[in-house]
DNA sequence: CAAATAGTGTCTCTAAGACAATATCAC
DNA sequence: GTGATATTGTCTTAGAGACACTATTTG
């Protein structure tokens, strides 16, 4: 009988074809638009970072950015990793949201992807030349399922408007699965995987885990309020908000002021 | 420049060196005891399905099914096939729980896995010649944390107990990680996955997802009852269970009879 | 004062939890 | 009848949604 030591070394992992393995970044900001009057809060929009291709296949298409994975890391790790290389911007939360792994999903080759979502404070987009790059674009962000089953994904840069249309599709546990009908300008299944990042953001909402990371350390209930509203497409009424976050945030005693209206007091997450 | 036919043919992915992928399944079953009194409903316990290494590394350890990912398949198509090969049973419902893929964790090599959970009926299992295989064994779960993050996960087979110590992680978006502290009988790191499989099971079965697919196809209100108390680890009231779960299932005409005390209504899942 | 947002109080309604009471069978 | 589970009814309470109201600033 061998020692484990003859066994492993005598293991051959190479006996077996093995595929590529990716991870791609749904990274989401929430955008402040310009205010109708200096007196008027500003709207948001939320949007979503994509990457000109440059290459084939899909060149000139729009797609996720992530990159494939390297010795020594792990998944999470190359996602943070190839996610910084190509924005300069060190995400502070991720959150993995699905494999993709249809042999036929790449035209390259045997490519496994995996989806992280990751969140991004308009703070510290600004603070990097992210906007001068002219193949790395934030694209507003429209998703909706009508009550057949037929999803629309819309995503708007200026003049380029790139509009992917998708299948719901139920699967055990409640879960949802998207199936792509037109690529719409987005390239490999990154449609698909766009829904589903958008899906899993949506249900972090709602229990109020995903909406601080969009803001600064300090921010007003009402900047807190809008980005939950921008991210779930629902509207509620302040009071209630207020009522519904107060075990998650802790007053601090700075204000906003000169707005045009009244002071509104700064909060921080709390713990 | 070049048109995408011949990029396609020049583009080499064995430039990049690539992991070996499994996929491995948390297969958990709900098993009735052996009742006190003729009359008195059975107790359950939740098991999960171990396999006994019989090669190096960890040989006569016991891990998680599954197996090496293979061309042509999806990652979730080679968890079924896996499970299907080495137990004879075809699970209902699949549900991936994570990847696992830290550089260190199988001294084989670079391997990275994919977790999925599944629900397997009393039922099936005893359709199969399962339980003659000395190297396929149904464990009894018990995993609880402590308020200091420790976390004691015990797994039962006649003589044999498993005794893995973990250390719970609060990671971003409110998710929770586990690193192996001691690993207790195990392969691998897979008592880290039973504890994520755990989990997850346990965040579905919440809104009543999970619990059916543990039962035949007609079941009574009690033995759903049952089921769900198991998994939480919590009990109910009965007419509060009855309340919750009234949208979820229907009536049939059946009833169960000869148990010793007022019949029981079958009822079916709804849709 | 007007415009706009910030912030509080309270009513209603629903749903979860607790508990009591009744129904029905096997022996 | 006894022992056991099945099933229904209702009281209480916590929380979500709706709405009315007050507070505070800038121009």
């Amino acid at each position: 009988m061998d020692s484990e030591k003859e066994f492993l070394s005598g293991y051959k992992l190479s006996d077996y074809e093995r595929p590529s393995v990716t991870a791609d970044v749904a990274a989401f900001m929430i955008c402040t638009e310009n205010r109708e009057s200096y007196r008027k809060n500003p709207e948001n929009k939320l949007r979503i970072l994509l990457i000109r291709r440059g290459n084939h296949p899909f060149r000139d298409m729009w797609a996720l950015p992530g990159g494939f994975l390297q010795k020594g890391e792990t998944v999470e790790e190359c996602a943070l990793r190839e996610f910084q290389e190509e924005t300069d911007v060190r995400p502070v939360s991720i959150m993995p949201v699905g494999v993709f792994s249809e042999p036929e999903r790449d035209p390259r080759g045997w490519i496994i992807s995996h989806a992280y979502v990751s969140i991004i404070s308009e703070e510290s987009v600004k603070q990097t030349g992210m906007d001068d790059a002219a193949d790395a674009q934030w694209f507003s962000v429209n998703f909706s399922c009508g009550a057949d089953g037929a999803c629309h994904l819309i995503l708007d840069y200026e003049n380029t408007e790139l509009h992917a249309v998708l299948t719901e599709e139920k699967t055990s546990f409640g879960r949802t699965k998207y199936r792509i009908t037109e690529r719409g300008g987005l390239a490999f299944d990154h449609a698909a995987i766009i829904a589903e990042a958008l899906s899993a953001l949506r249900s972090e909402a709602k229990n109020y885990d995903a909406i601080f990371d969009f803001l600064p350390e300090k921010f007003t209930l009402t900047a807190l309020q809008k980005v939950q509203e921008t991210i779930m497409n629902v509207s509620v009424l302040p009071a209630n908000f207020r009522r519904m976050v107060s075990g998650y945030v802790e007053e601090t005693d700075e204000f906003v002021r000169g707005e045009g209206h009244r002071p509104a007091r700064l909060y921080k997450r709390k713990q």
